[in-house]
DNA sequence: ACAGAAGCTTA
DNA sequence: GTAAGCTTCTGTT
């Protein structure tokens, strides 16, 4: 062996456990013999030697040895006789299959190592050491942490089950030391597997802290009596000889007299015949196959190498496919299509939209028909085909789904039925080459094609379509292109369907014109292993992107006259396509969130975290994961065997924050000390340890993506990060929103509609009372209250007022017995009479509801006041439960959906308004019913008399509601004092 | 690597 | 009892 070279060690015995417990059981169709472990084995093995072959990945192995235990019994028992004492036996079906892996070793040509008195691990410490004399690079294949002490420069880890190698940084990322202290930290903390002691009420988060302060764990047994926490010093200097004899257990012995030199190990191409033999033996005819083509063996003349086992097997692949795909759309195409009669196009929309649907299931998608356009030329004459037909889809190819941070690399035009074009840019080659490889030849550069294009995207008289258009928006808006007029499917689709499914190009393609489209990851894989799309081979992208604008403008075609057929134009034109460039510039714009408040708070988290984590280990007894619901619940449950436990759907103990709460109401100690915990980790990963990696590079802002068409209501949702969702109830939560500030010289103003689900309740049940409340101003829950008791407002007891709050919110919700009786910890009879007499108080809600529910069974969806649909296809059910929710989720959809179309219309209106009067204020965010702004100090004032009257006076002059609805808004220099 | 469950955050 | 999205753990490829 020689510097260059690189050699494979497979920690075998590790395998063999993890493979048979994460794979499902198999058993040998002949004779039931169990064999998944063996597969897995088999599999793992075969790839890395297929790898090994590819010089495109990853690493290439020179040397390859498998490495076993020899038994249980090793030199360490010598001076510690319970090491891995508390093992139990193997399960009974993995024990026939140690043999069989090592027979697998050998059909593979491969070493297969093991000796008496030794582990695996130092039979694989040995050859490290040997490798790393001879200058040769080794990969380990393991994730043993018990093995990351032998990593280095040039010794690596790969596990092959979570494809992840490992490295200093991921063994420093992972345990806080560096490889080389792994030995001392191992010792500290113990090993409760194999028995290892190390010193009680120790974990690796205080190991690695007291390594990195004491060096070194001879330095930390020498100097323990500085450490400050009274129980850590006690323990450490108590267990100090436990220290010593645990380092000396997890030490991995890099002397073993070995016989094998690791010339030995040197790999050889596979045996075909050899390997197939054993493979048809274990019946594992998929595997069988695959090494037949790669070794090209005929593997019907190899007989299997067990005469127990004798089988015909037939090596031949399977068969593919059976037929056409079927699809819900071609049938609902049929459907509409059968119901358009000899009259012409165009007579009603009805009529148009049947025949468009029509065509579309006639006309087949022709991808052979795409060109790539790689000169000025070409792409003159199709951007003035374009012009002259005045109708485009558009579609970007990019780098990142995240828009704000997305390179563009090409895009694709469709002008007709499979007329599309692809136009790469910024295509390149040479996916392994460090430079990043080259740009490709015969692109256009990126500076002349969007000059070419911005006349036609920015054309008036030519309509844009596009499937969600704001993406696109958003990266051509970054290059100085603003996108008019447009359309866009996935809106269309929404404002037709919601409530059917989603609304993905794939699945609209699928569902109106019966056609499967390539998955991205087709392209550019996946994962660990993804390209970005510009290392995707052009020919390849130009039937992906040029599908995508075919598919686009055909769905449009579909898609575009339903809307008019079903009464839906003014809900697409005034609800959601208009939003569009309005959310477009939100999330440019983008908020300014401070790092240091976040990282001061993360801070304080994790040391209250930590202190929660030493009292909850001393509580416990030991070091269980406290993240770990199925461990809390045997420890709360089981061990301790705290009354009042549940079971959650799966069968495990429910660990819920109320059921805790509940616990530490009667006095126990632990379940306060978890759900304090459980608040402070919440709030430290979630929010202020991941906030911190959405700060753009370049603008230094944080931009969230509000998604238009992911909520069956008519909401929106905010994600990467989701900023609709940042802590407001308690106060170590509302900390998190002191972090979003406004830029020097400028304030937020937050902008809340009061009450508005409730007030649209009101409005749409013609409540009278409630009608009257609100044009009163007065204390909506407390009124209910006081109608539904007979009990004055004044002087209120807070209680009755709680409860008259939880039936009104239990009203939007779409009121149960059982929802309520759980709210408010009543029996279900109790909430029941409370449901009852509401109703006699309010009978306009039960026959709002009732209604509401007769509605949505006759016609399988809902509306809201502004024409919304929103659609419930299981409403008539036959199973009760099933209905019963979707009852519940229709009564609700259009009281939320009203009040969403109230604040999508303000939004609409904003922009204009606030220039209007002459004000800069600029939308940042939407939480639902708030909006929240950034501008001047000095405009505060005039701005938030504007923002009021907008957002009050949103639903006119569409709806004149006989509620006035109410905003409340501030400013102030950050979130949490501005809300 | 990915999916599902459990849990927690918001309106 | 409604509507969302994110993190961690767990089991399975």
């Amino acid at each position: 062996m020689k510097k260059g070279d690189h050699l494979f060690l497979v920690d075998g015995s590790g395998y063999i456990f993890r493979a048979y417990h994460a794979l499902p059981p198999l058993n040998r169709k002949s004779d039931g013999l169990p064999t998944n472990a063996v597969l897995g084995f088999c599999n793992m093995v075969w790839k890395l030697m297929q790898d090994a072959r590819n010089t495109d990945v990853g690493i290439v192995p020179t040397h390859f040895a498998v490495i076993f235990d020899y038994s249980s019994k090793t030199f360490r028992n010598e001076f510690y006789p319970e090491y891995k004492a508390n093992r139990n036996a193997p399960p009974e079906d993995l024990i026939p299959q140690f043999g069989l892996i090592r027979q697998a070793t050998v059909a593979f040509n491969l070493p297969c190592l093991e000796m008496e008195g030794f582990e695996a691990d130092d039979l694989i410490a040995t050859y490290c050491k040997l490798a790393c004399e001879a200058g040769a690079d080794t990969t380990i294949i393991s994730s043993d942490k018990d093995l990351m002490q032998l990593v280095g420069p040039t010794v690596g880890m790969y596990d092959p089950m979570k494809d992840r190698q490992i490295g200093i940084p991921e063994v420093i990322e992972k345990w806080g030391v560096p490889p080389e202290k792994m030995i001392d930290l191992q010792a500290l903390t113990g090993d409760s597997v194999d028995n290892v002691p190390g010193v009680p009420g120790i974990g690796p988060k205080t190991a690695a802290q007291l390594l990195e302060q004491f060096g070194d764990l001879d330095g930390l047994l020498a100097r323990a009596g500085e450490i400050k926490q009274d129980k850590r010093r006690e323990s450490i200097i108590a267990n100090a000889d436990k220290a010593r004899i645990s380092r000396q257990l997890v030490t991995l012995k890099n002397d073993v007299p070995v016989t094998d030199g690791l010339d030995d190990f040197v790999l050889h191409a596979p045996d075909g015949p050899k390997l197939i033999g054993f493979l048809k033996t274990m019946e594992f005819t998929s595997l069988t196959r695959r090494v037949a083509e790669a070794t090209s063996t005929e593997a019907g003349d190899v007989q299997a190498v067990a005469v127990t086992v004798e089988r015909a097997d037939t090596a031949h692949g399977p068969d593919v496919g059976s037929g056409a795909p079927v699809s819900t759309g071609t049938n609902e195409a049929a459907q509409a299509a059968a119901t358009a009669d000899t009259a012409r196009a165009g007579d009603t929309p009805s009529l148009l939209s049947a025949l468009r649907l029509e065509a579309a299931s006639a006309a087949k998608i022709e991808p052979g028909a795409y060109v790539a356009i790689r000169d000025t030329a070409t792409l003159k004459t199709w951007l003035a085909q374009a012009k002259e037909t005045g109708i485009v889809a558009f579609d970007t190819e990019t780098t990142s789904s995240d828009p704000m941070l997305a390179d563009l690399i090409g895009f694709s035009l469709a002008i007709g039925p499979s007329r599309a074009a692809y136009v790469p840019l910024a295509h390149k080659s040479g996916a392994g080459d460090l430079l990043g490889g080259g740009t490709l030849e015969n692109q256009i550069p990126v500076r002349e094609a969007l000059a070419l294009l911005k006349p036609l995207l920015e054309d008036k008289s030519v309509l844009k379509i596009a499937q969600d258009a704001k993406y696109d928006i958003v990266v051509m808006s970054r290059h100085g292109i603003d996108i008019a007029p447009f359309d866009d499917t996935m809106l269309i689709s929404y404002v037709l369907d919601a409530g059917t499914g989603h609304h993905t190009l794939s699945s609209l393609a699928d569902k109106w014109l019966g056609h499967a489209t390539t998955p991205l990851k087709d392209l550019a894989g996946s994962g660990r292993s993804s390209v970005g799309f510009e290392q995707v081979d052009i020919d390849r992208a130009t039937a992906y992107a040029a599908g995508h604008a075919d598919v686009a403008l055909r769905l449009w075609q579909v898609l575009k006259p339903r809307l008019a057929a079903k009464g839906l134009v003014s809900v697409y034109e005034r609800l959601e396509r208009p939003l569009v460039p309005v959310l477009a510039r939100m999330e440019q714009r983008g908020i300014s969130v401070d790092r240091q408040i976040l990282s001061r708070l993360s801070g304080e988290l994790a040391q209250g975290a930590a202190r929660l984590e030493e009292e909850i280990y001393g509580l416990v007894g030991e070091r269980i994961n406290i993240g770990s619901p199925k461990q809390l619940g045997d420890i709360l449950f089981g061990r301790m065997g705290l009354p009042g436990g549940s079971k959650t759907k799966t069968g495990q103990w429910s660990t819920s924050a109320q059921l805790l709460e509940d616990l530490a109401a009667e006095g126990h100690e632990l379940p306060r000390k978890i759900v304090d915990w459980r608040q402070l980790t919440k709030l430290k990963s979630t929010y202020t340890d991941a906030l911190p990696g959405f700060i753009h590079p370049d603008t230094k802002r944080v931009h969230t993506s509000y998604a238009l068409a992911a909520t069956t209501t008519g909401r929106l949702s905010s994600s990467d990060p989701n900023l609709q969702n940042i802590p407001v109830r308690t106060a170590e939560g509302r900390k998190i929103r002191t972090a979003f500030i406004a830029d020097k010289g400028q304030k937020l103003v937050s902008a809340d509609y009061s009450q508005i689900e409730l007030r649209v309740l009101a409005h749409v049940a013609e409540i009278p009372q409630l009608t009257q409340a609100f044009a009163d101003g007065a204390d909506i829950h407390a009124i209910t209250a006081s109608e539904m008791f007979s009990v004055p407002v004044e002087g209120m007891p807070s209680e009755v007022r709680r409860r008259a709050k939880a039936i009104n919110f239990g009203i939007i919700y779409g009121i149960s017995a059982f929802g309520l009786a759980n709210q408010l910890s009543i029996p279900r009879e109790e909430a029941g009479a409370y449901i009852k007499k509401y109703f006699e108080r309010f009978p306009g809600i039960r026959d709002y509801i009732e209604a509401t529910k007769a509605y949505a069974r006759e016609h399988g969806f809902v509306e809201t006041i502004f024409g919304r649909r929103i659609h419930y296809p299981e409403i008539r059910s036959s199973n009760p439960s099933i209905r019963a929710f979707n009852e519940r989720a229709s009564i609700n959809a259009r009281l939320q959906g009203t009040a969403a179309d109230i604040i999508r219309r303000a939004m609409v209106h904003m922009d204009e308004a606030l220039e209007k009067a002459g004000l800069s204020a600029r939308m940042l965010l939407q939480v639902h019913d708030e909006l929240i702004f950034e501008t001047v100090e000095a405009e505060v004032e005039a701005t938030i008399p504007v923002v009021r009257r907008v957002m009050e006076n949103a639903p006119m002059p569409a709806i004149s509601m006989s509620v006035p609805l109410h905003v409340d808004a501030r400013a102030a220099n950050n979130w949490d004092e501005a809300h």
